[in-house]
DNA sequence: CTGTTAGCGCCTTCAA
DNA sequence: TTGAAGGCGCTAACAG
């Protein structure tokens, strides 16, 4: 079965393509009533379907974007990306999703594949070390938003959570229900929303003059953590809270006291960054900081496609968008809870 | 800045735009040592890349495939599509991801912009009511794969859980831990996985000499549930067991055990099809039968580049591909857990 | 109001 | 071993 073309239409309708092509683009202004119908019908009993690839060669636009994140399995990213798909959708646009896993290497792979493919903008979740990639695509005029993760110093839109405004919301609470020597739990240093979560974490505790304690700090790789936990978790040490700086992070806390413990102690405190499903199903119910995800997927996929549109990036007064996070109080840090 | 093409490359280096093609396209075979490197350093210079668009254009070939799916949401289709995405980039393949929420008319929607798109094939969720639609993409020679549900008289490669046995597996174990009388819960039986639970659910009761009772058993929207649920778990009433079908239908359970007992009763069983996320930390952990998503997807991705890649439908002795369930025994199901 | 023409960037015979 | 020419399916002037 040969596919039908442009062509196979017009000599149908006995017109030349580009009538045809008109017709197809809306552009009726003076096209004749029966020629209209005649195009209408032959489109409908030859079953046509324009092909998009031919006229992306032409027009050079293929109403796709390429949206390169860590690792969808987050659940985070889960939920940003559907609204990024919900609004491209809406707006005609397709989205090639890619995860680079945090690698730089994969990630200035797919960027070279998405540019091949000729996407029209870009979506990245950006990786610690690729400054010179974000830079060229800039160059080339590429549309580019960041989600989740600042690069300083160049001029692309970025939208992140206001991690430290977050943060001293939850030490405040934390604060507030009693809780003095905090414990925190955060996978490596690497990229902007950890810094910038820990940084938050320690002048917020000054701020709120609670004492620092160095020990009850762990910020490298999780799959290590359990001797951290072991000690901050053991007689004459254990902190009145725990705050775990992303859902991963909080796994093996929970692995632990569930092992160790059979359960959270009456004692302890948890909050922990990023919504987790199903939180207020655990006994205790977990107290929560919460992305607005699917703001901040709706908002870049519309930054985006406003770049698109008005081809080339606008300037902006500024290429930040903070997002406010949403702390969900739940049994595991009130004190009325434990006592 | 303008896109630099094969014609500036053949310019440049002083050769023709075909010589410059058989170099991108590895034919070295006749080429001149000179040329080659000639060739090479003015792609170089010129931070040349190729317009896949072009090529595609030519080759009617995209290195594309579309993935329509019920909702990215659920953790099974995260996981799934990342193995999808994860073999598809291996094979050099991009993956277009659509949300169809069941809607067979969005779907339909989604496959026409994809054909239209020129995707090489597809892998689909398929709904209900779209049969029409999946018979011309058999017609017009698409490479397709169904994905968790079946879809009869279509020979398409169909992969799914093997869901009479794992529910009966469920049963087995619940009847095993002395569980006598058990509630089902799901919502409407309109894809094939809810009926072939709920068949599977009714046959395996039988042949273990349980009684089925119908006041026990909910098969609606789950957002009418809860009168459902008063009524089982009210005094008099209480199963030993509830079975849900699927982690959504799980909520309203885990929520109104929570809010009206605070917390799961020491005498019920809980266990769901689907695995759960953090399902360890819950308070009961809870029973699961989890789903190899990545398995699932991973063969889904492989089965359809092969059509690919041998072009057009080769046959198979079985268009059926059932994948075994595993039973996450939790204690949520456990006899001991409860005396 | 409609048809002719000339590409978009690449690949692919076929000659040279 | 390399080049010329034609075409993939569509769009967009420009004529007519």
């Amino acid at each position: 079965m040969k596919k039908v073309t442009l062509q196979d239409v017009a000599d149908h309708a006995a017109v030349s393509k580009s009538t045809v092509s008109q017709y197809l683009n809306g552009r009726y202004t003076y096209m004749g009533e029966r020629t209209k119908r005649r195009i209408e019908e032959s489109i409908r009993t030859l079953q046509y379907q324009p092909n998009a690839i031919a006229r992306s060669l032409k027009q050079k636009k293929t109403t796709t974007i390429g949206v390169i994140m860590a690792n969808i399995l987050h659940r985070v990213s889960t939920q940003t990306s559907r609204a990024i798909e919900d609004f491209c959708h809406a707006k005609g646009y397709h989205v090639i999703l890619c995860n680079a896993d945090d690698d730089s290497e994969k990630e200035k792979q797919y960027i070279e594949m998405l540019k091949a493919k000729q996407v029209d903008g870009f979506i990245i979740y950006p990786t610690a070390s690729n400054e010179e990639m974000y830079k060229s695509l800039l160059d080339e005029k590429y549309p580019v938003v960041f989600l989740d993760r600042k690069v300083k110093a160049l001029s692309i839109p970025t939208l992140t959570l206001r991690n430290e405004e977050a943060m001293d919301w939850a030490i405040e609470h934390l604060k507030n229900q009693g809780n003095e020597s905090i414990a925190y739990i955060s996978s490596p240093l690497t990229i902007s929303p950890r810094t910038e979560r820990y940084d938050g974490f320690l002048s917020s505790m000054k701020r709120h003059g609670l004492t620092i304690q160095q020990d009850l700090i762990y910020t490298d790789k999780l799959s290590d953590s359990t001797s951290f936990l072991k000690k901050i978790f053991s007689p004459g040490h254990f902190p009145d809270a725990i705050l775990s700086s992303n859902d991963r992070s909080l796994v093996p806390v929970l692995d632990y006291l569930k092992k160790t413990f059979k359960g959270v102690p009456e004692h302890l405190s948890i909050l922990t960054f990023d919504e987790v499903e199903y939180a207020e199903f655990f006994q205790p119910s977990i107290t929560t900081v919460e992305q607005p995800a699917f703001e901040m997927g709706t908002k870049a996929a519309e930054l985006l496609i406003d770049q698109i549109d008005h081809d080339g990036l606008q300037h902006l007064d500024d290429y930040y968008f903070g997002f406010q996070g949403k702390l969900n109080i739940r049994e595991s840090s009130l004190k009325r809870g434990r006592d």
